[in-house]
DNA sequence: ACAAAGTACTTTGTAATACAAAGTATATGG
DNA sequence: CCATATACTTTGTATTACAAAGTACTTTGT
């Protein structure tokens, strides 16, 4: 593996929006949708169609239930997720530090 | 400005293989096309569109000149190049270490 | 009680981006 | 010379990001 291998840097947490997403979750385990929203100024598509592919990759899972009468959806990093997260660090150190 | 303002995160920067060529250039200063491209292990084609929009922020400049008989680009990291990679890892860290 | 506005999302259309295949120009080797 | 190689750049296509619009409610005002 090279020095410079970028190309290890997983694609699914290097986006932008979605490295928030797993840095917050990192630290925090949970979070809702609309905590999530705020937190990294996300427009409410933008923020769905992240989630949506983290859960996709097994990063994260959602849990629907209700806060009061309204809906909330829970996202919870799972055991892959902190695991893929941990890789993406070590392999950014990796790469900010010429291997 | 917020502990998760991934939004910060200058996104020319961030793109994954233009933050390999930035993580190069930064303790080379300089590279030509070639070695790059070996590198990061880029197509040609990939290669220098990346350096092309680096190059367009102002981060790079590329020099043209010969290598015996065959064209030869530089490429160069310049001042404001060096600003905006240190800014980005500062940001980095600040979102990875929520804040 | 009814409409208007708000909340919590998801789906969808469009604009930006990434990437590689094809193209350009020149050089070298048989 | 003709084929192959090198050093790129341009162009076409597939993926991605984002926000506007849509759905399904709930709350608020009158």
């Amino acid at each position: 593996m090279s020095a410079f291998d970028h190309n290890a840097l997983d694609d699914v947490i290097h986006g932008r929006a979605r490295l928030g997403i797993m840095a917050y979750l990192s630290t925090a385990d949970a979070a809702d949708f609309v905590s999530l929203r705020d937190a990294l100024a996300l427009s409410d598509g933008n923020l769905s169609t992240h989630v949506a592919k983290l859960e996709d990759a097994g990063y994260v899972r959602t849990k629907k239930s209700f806060a009061g009468k309204k809906p909330q959806t829970t996202v919870v990093l799972t055991e892959a997720g902190r695991r893929a997260y941990t890789a993406y660090l070590d392999q950014l150190k990796r790469l900010l530090q010429r291997g």
